[in-house]
RNA sequence: GGGGAAUUAGCUCAGUUGGGAGAGCGCGGGCUUUGCAAGCCUGAGGUCACCGGUUCGAGUCCGGUAUUCUCCA
């Protein structure tokens, strides 16, 4: 009777939960607060921070499963996936931990114990492997080789050494590290995908498909620091880790990760949607895999809050989905099917992984989105590669260059293969070779940017100590500073410690910059995109009325879990550690903050019910002055849209909800309805802001933030503005409170001061302006004739100047005009009247020189050029100038030469003229 | 983090050594038609993304910024 996934992942869990382990949700996708890291690559990553001794949790066992994703680096390539049955980008990492409670022993005794007991896996097929350093510079794991033939009935000659490579786990250049014990599987001979190769030995570590490893227990007991010394960890570690998918295919018997129940839905979707016999289906297997694999981590990701960009892992989401499509196109799909794909993927990894049922629709809708994008660019790319076909063909040629095949993928997205797939139909061939040298060329060019930085460790670490020896000396309780904002904005409290210049110090001077630490605080932290609270830190002495001393906080934070620091100046006094202390916050801030905050949950509601059910906050700000709220949707807000959610947040505000905060599970929060963010981290206890009835919430968030108690406190809501953050991300702008009615005095007065000045009533003030403008336009237009018909009066005149150049009429003269086109226009008239001549008209503009010289098309033939005939003008004037044979416009510098710039034109014409007889 | 491309009328886009800002669709008015689809005539609509530089002169050349697209890491 073979388990299902579910049943397999499920008895994991139940295993280690059974043995005092607590079982922790996965964490999300994106790491938060680790910039070195593009996505969570594996089970150990949200425990980074325990194993480095920086955070405390509180449990010293823990069982997971870990969605990861990897998708460039050592571990796996892109391009690879698919072509084999065991790569891929979106996995599953089970794994127990101990932080600092049980070691080697128990570690691999129950690994046994869950494999060959529970799972019933044949020990016979089991091998072990050690640490055994092949430099003979590090300890040999004696002790997990002795655990292995103590607590196990493991064959003994199924216990290997290796080295370094294998079994030596590190986490980075620095940082903990220790010896590994893995385990392996035989999957028997007939694995075996290297029996041609002569002289192959099927074995563990071996090339083959024969031996693969299942889990990897790592033991982590040294500290490698900066020397590259290794130091023994006072408190040992156990981090290990099973690849889900493979222990699935081999617990189900089957010979290919895509084979068991996790992946074998999505085939027959695939297959089903195609319309493919069971030939087919093999015959594209790789296409299969793909669009298998990348449908269930572009669900994820998405699932997960991200959306599809064109940098940093929103690009690599877009690089997967448009992998998958265009494998999709390959075995003929013609429009966008992923959702399709992603909805068997929910159906599978739904019961487990919430999240996703939850954001079923906007995950559907985004992908299908982002697919259609893609189609698009596709179409740009269509039409630019038969424009670069028909020139080729033009100039009799069948080979597309490989540079431009490069620039249709480098710039419009356009692939390789595709392109050869297009240009054979019209019996053109690519330059490949060309290709992949442009493509190393920008390789090399782009490529050569710094990787992620590293954060400066020292300052955490400065924080961490300190951290520790608060605790330790019980300044602060083991969950560090006590976080009291909610609900109040003053506390007695002390001061644990004092830091200036990033160093820990026992008292500060006026002036100073410091950064205070309290056993206590009422100051809010800025999270969640709430900025933090300002405010007073005082030292008072009894029944004095000044305080002694005095810190304006400025700024308050939060290092590490459990320190939270205020950073402010000494503004009086000096302030020592151990102080007794009253901290208060800047009430009336605090107050517009809450105001500003609970309109952005009232904000939030009424777009997804003005909007759909599709608008997901995808960031916000809230300050004292203003908010700021970024959510999901396609298009740019209607006037119309606008005004409705204005106005139905303002109904909100007149209708006086009351505000509730409750404290309950992440679960039944999730499941009563309220609103988790993408890429939050939540604990298991947190903080719901209902609004409205409590047993009919108009809104409920899970929120940290502060809030009014009742809706009506936040007076009035404004939005200032609209606009785009990305493809597929809105942004609102609003005011509420003190700073909307500034704003409404300040525009009122403004359109009443306007009503003053148009001698109407405000309500008349557009009608007004646009019937002002109306008229001023016509006046413009007036002027505009009025200016011709003087121009064509002294045109007549300027005729009767026109002189005979053998036997060419020219005209130079200087006229009366403010721009270039009325100039132009003369000399257009002089052509239509004459037929036949040469005209240079010069004019003043802003205090320059300038000309325009027409000359009728007959006279070009016998040598005449306006372009240079102007230049020539122009030069006696300190300018330049040009154009084509018939028309040429310059400009100069020295107005006093005009005169005797324009008197050279008849010479020149004579010239050019004679030059041509002659 | 880095490379490349794009940004011109409400929309889709032309604009080739720097020298008259254009087309199609859409919109307004008029004509034709029994009516409709349409056709004909005509009109309005532009800080050529923004800022700076070169030049007598910049949609066009150079530098920077913003936004969007795209590739590499």
């Amino acid at each position: 009777m073979t388990m299902t996934s579910a049943e397999i992942r499920q008895s994991f869990l139940d295993f280690f939960a059974s043995r005092g382990h607590t079982i922790v949700p996965s964490a999300s996708l994106v790491p938060d607060d680790d910039p070195t890291l593009l996505f969570t690559n594996a089970g150990m990553n949200q425990f980074k921070n325990v194993f480095l001794g920086l955070e405390k949790r509180p449990y010293t066992r823990a069982v997971d499963t870990q969605k990861c994703m990897r998708v460039s680096g050592k571990h796996n390539d892109l391009e690879d996936v698919g072509r084999d049955t065991y790569h891929h980008t979106f996995f599953e990492m089970l794994g127990n931990w101990s932080f600092g409670d049980y070691y080697k022993k128990e570690a691999i005794t129950w690994a046994w114990e869950l494999l060959t007991e529970v799972w019933k896996l044949p020990r016979e097929r089991l091998w072990a492997t050690v640490f055994k350093d092949e430099r003979g510079e590090l300890e040999t794991d004696a002790e997990a080789a002795h655990w292995w033939q103590e607590v196990t009935d493991i064959d003994s000659q199924h216990v290997l050494f290796f080295g370094r490579k294998d079994n030596f786990w590190e986490m980075g250049e620095t940082g903990p590290c220790g010896p590994c014990s893995e385990i392996h599987f035989d999957r028997g001979p007939e694995y075996c995908d290297k029996q041609d190769v002569p002289g192959h030995v099927c074995r563990v570590n071996g090339e083959c498909g024969r031996f693969i490893e299942l889990w990897n227990l790592v033991f982590i007991q040294y500290n490698r620091d900066e020397t590259g010394r290794l130091e023994p960890l006072p408190a040992k570690h156990v981090d290990t880790g099973a690849g889900f998918e493979r222990l699935v295919s081999i617990l189900q018997g089957v010979d290919s990760n895509y084979k068991t129940d996790l992946f074998s839905p999505i085939m027959n979707r695939i297959q089903e949607l195609a319309g493919h016999s069971d030939a087919e289906r093999e015959e594209n297997i790789v296409a299969y895999r793909v669009i298998a694999d990348h449908g269930r981590a572009i669900t994820f990701l998405i699932g997960d809050g991200v959306l599809p960009g064109n940098e940093g892992r929103n690009y690599v989401l877009r690089m997967i989905l448009r992998r998958a499509a265009r494998f999709g196109r390959k075995i003929g799909f013609q429009e966008p099917f992923l959702a399709e794909i992603a909805k068997v993927v929910i159906e599978i990894m739904g019961p487990h992984f919430t999240e996703l049922p939850a954001r079923q629709k906007f995950i559907l809708e985004t992908i299908t989105q982002e697919e259609k994008r893609f189609y698009r660019t596709l179409d740009a790319g269509l039409a630019l590669l038969d424009e670069i076909m028909d020139e080729l063909a033009a100039a009799g040629e069948t080979v597309i260059p490989g540079k431009k095949a490069f620039t249709l993928w480098s710039e419009r997205g356009f692939p390789l293969d595709l392109t050869k797939d297009v240009a054979a139909e019209r019996g053109f061939t690519v330059d490949e070779d060309g290709y992949w040298q442009a493509m190393e060329e920008h390789r090399l060019i782009s490529g050569a940017g710094q990787r992620f930085e590293a954060l400066g460790e020292s300052e955490i670490e400065v924080y961490s100590r300190l951290l520790d020896d608060l605790r330790q000396k019980g300044k602060l309780p083991p969950q560090g500073v006590l976080h009291l904002y909610d609900g109040r904005v003053d506390l007695d409290t002390e001061v644990v410690a004092l830091l200036k210049d990033g160093r820990i110090v026992t008292k500060a001077k006026e002036g100073d910059e410091v950064e205070v630490v309290l056993a206590s605080t009422p100051f809010y932290v800025e999270s969640g995109g709430q900025v933090g609270d300002t405010g007073f830190i005082a030292h008072y002495h009894e029944d004095e009325g000044e305080p002694r001393w005095e810190v304006e906080v400025q700024e308050t934070y939060q290092p590490l879990p459990g320190l939270i620091v205020h950073r402010g100046q000494v503004v009086a006094g000096t302030p020592r550690v151990g102080d007794e202390v009253w901290a208060v916050v800047d009430y009336e801030r605090r107050l517009d903050i809450a105001r500003n905050h609970t309109a952005t949950h009232l904000l939030h509601s009424e777009l997804r019910y003005v909007l759909g059910e599709h608008v997901q906050q995808a960031g916000s700000l809230v300050t004292p002055d203003r908010l700021r709220f970024d959510f999901t949707h396609s298009a740019m807000l209607t006037q119309d849209e606008l005004d409705a959610v204005e106005r139905s947040v303002n109904d909100a505000i007149l209708a006086n909800y009351p505000l509730e905060v409750v404290y309950t599970d992440y679960h039944s929060a999730v499941e009563s309805g309220a609103i988790a963010l993408f890429g939050e981290k939540y604990g298991e206890r947190v903080r719901v802001v209902k609004i409205g009835a409590p047993e009919k919430p108009f809104s409920q968030e899970l929120c940290g933030g502060t809030h009014v108690s009742r809706t009506s406190e936040i007076g009035l809501f404004r939005i200032l503005s609209e606009s785009s953050v990305g493809a597929g991300v809105r942004r609102i702008e609003a005011v509420t409170g003190r700073a909307a009615q500034r704003l409404a005095q300040s525009r009122l007065n403004v359109l009443d001061a306007a009503a003053a000045y148009l001698k109407c009533r405000p309500e008349e003030v557009d009608r007004k302006v646009l019937s002002l403008m109306g008229e001023l336009q016509s006046r413009e237009k007036e002027i505009e004739r009025l200016q011709r018909k003087i121009a064509q009066r002294d045109f007549e005149t300027l005729l009767t100047q026109v002189r005979d150049v053998g036997g060419v009429r020219v005209l130079a003269a200087r006229v009366e005009a403010t721009n270039i086109e009325t100039l132009r226009e003369m000399s257009d008239w002089f052509r239509n009247r004459m037929g036949s001549g040469v005209i240079v008209l010069g004019a003043v503009m802003a205090g320059k020189p300038n000309f325009v010289a027409a000359i009728t098309p007959d006279l070009i033939q016998r040598g005449l050029h306006a372009g240079q005939l102007i230049k020539a003008v122009a030069q006696v004037v300190g300018g330049g100038g040009g154009g084509k044979p018939t028309l040429a416009q310059a400009g100069g510098r020295d107005v006093s030469r005009m005169g005797e710039a324009l008197s050279l034109v008849p010479d020149l014409v004579a010239r050019a003229v004679s030059s041509e007889t002659g």
